[in-house]
DNA sequence: CGTCATTACGGAATGCGTAATGATA
DNA sequence: TATCATTACGCATTCCGTAATGACG
């Protein structure tokens, strides 16, 4: 196969049509050019070039050959510089898993600040739940996760990303509607609540419990669920009321009424950015820079 | 700038992901391996690998560049591929001129025939009259003309291609419409006939003077045009008779009838094919031995 | 006979292979 | 301690540059 040198050389002569011009532009004698050029015909086993004393000039294989290798050129200094933007995270791909309910916080302002950040950057989402964007994250087949707070291993990472208040939500008609203002945790004694599941939501699952707790209130847990969207949906067929955080209530519904709720923490829901430690992606840590 | 056998030994270990596997499937020992990817990354400034004794992977540089470097490859034996191919003929690129008149006689078959003789190869087709074609084959921007016969340079080869009646094209309602089969040259003594230029159309001009000239009939030059359908056109608009290649027949006037005329010749209009002897291009050669 | 590509030849640099070294699990 | 990448070193090859040759207008 032949250099990619004889085909810089191949594209000087062809383009003066003159060995020793050629070889001056290339910053190198005449003889060596002629048979790198030979080489490079031997190689391919075709004839590129005319030579006459007095005139070199292209044959048609010759010009074809001009054009794939001016390409192959080409291809490989844009390969070189597209190297080196990812190596200094100019550029890259950052695949970044979220969970469903974290889409209408974080994840809008995380892109944004991608785009800016990391503009040559190709940026994967994948929706996953937390657990699995841990296991993710461990095989290096994600580099930044959007989760609630939970154990990591010691080669995670974690920031947090966003604290949000909690709402309440209420089906439409449902007494507790009618107040005014905020709601407090003992508005919620003796109600129906749609609870999280204290294995597919821990997170939410132990806040919840840890606030009624505190508070000595204790609600009716009718169901438990383990993604916020199926909550609204019961609530939204007043099967009960819930506490969500306030991202959901973009989610819009008919007979859902959204209502703050006094707090002793104004706003107990965390969402953090977890990555590995040892991810060596420059495009990630560029991103992260700038969060 | 890096070489396409770094690019090779890269590919070769990042789809290993170990140096001695990777040396083996080069045949090559594994030291000089291990030289040839650090001097690629040195070239691009860049780490592609990360190894620690016991495994080799690849940073997110590495698979990006491991996408390029197979491309480069790839486009390389592509190259040398294609060059061969137009080498021997098989493709290329054949830039054929017709003059508009023949385009309806030979052009279909003759583009029938390359596809089938030179599949691979790009026909690129230009309308040209006679002078212009011989002007450009001398330079080389054509490769095959389609013209009628005329007086060329020894560096020309050239070929009869077709041979084509003569039809008489009058003007409906005429009065030579009315007769019974093919009309006779005597037919045309008297008449307005329209002619074709000396200069421009010299082929045609010298053929009808010398058919009149022979059979002692003189009709009435009424008007001297260069093309086939110009003449037509005034046919159309009844301004006379004119006598055209059998293809113009193929051009649907609505105000003419075509009838055929008996000559001594049956068949006396030519084209040719013609092409510089000395034309290198494989293709054009595959292409007239198809011819 | 002058221009320009090719051939001839000597020296430097590149690159492979073998052997030794070193690092990590 | 065994595996596997890196470093060390010697030799063959490649490739450049200078000088000589040759071919075409």
């Amino acid at each position: 196969m032949f250099t990619l040198a004889q085909l810089t050389s191949f594209v000087a002569v062809a383009e003066e049509l003159h060995f020793t011009r050629a070889a001056e532009r290339l910053r190198m004698t005449q003889p060596p050019l002629s048979r790198q050029i030979r080489q490079l015909e031997n190689d391919l086993g075709v004839q590129l070039l005319n030579r006459t004393n007095k005139s070199v000039r292209l044959t048609p294989a010759g010009r074809a050959f001009l054009i794939e290798a001016r390409g192959i050129l080409r291809q490989s200094e844009n390969a070189a510089l597209a190297v080196r933007q990812v190596s200094t995270g100019e550029a890259g791909s950052i695949t970044i898993g979220f969970t469903a309910a974290s889409a209408h916080s974080m994840l809008g302002t995380l892109l944004r600040t991608a785009r800016e950040a990391v503009p040559l950057a190709e940026i994967v989402l994948r929706e996953m739940v937390t657990r699995d964007q841990l296991a993710a994250l461990a095989d290096n087949s994600l580099d930044l996760g959007l989760i609630r707070p939970s154990v990591t291993g010691p080669d995670l990472r974690t920031r947090p990303a966003v604290r949000e208040q909690l709402l309440a939500a209420l089906p439409a008609g449902h007494a507790l509607t009618a107040r005014e203002g905020a709601l407090r945790i003992a508005d919620f004694h003796g109600q129906e609540l749609l609870m999280y599941s204290p294995t597919e939501a821990r997170y939410f699952h132990e806040l919840l419990i840890s606030i009624f707790r505190t508070a000595h209130v204790t609600p009716v847990y009718s169901q438990y669920l383990s993604q916020v969207h199926s909550i609204l949906a019961l609530v939204n067929w007043g099967l009960g009321v819930a506490l969500v955080p306030e991202a959901a209530a973009q989610l819009r519904y008919a007979d859902i009424v959204f209502k703050p709720v006094e707090l002793p923490i104004p706003e107990p829901v965390e969402l953090d950015l977890v990555w590995r430690r040892n991810n060596d992606n420059p495009a990630l840590h560029t991103l992260l820079r700038h969060l």
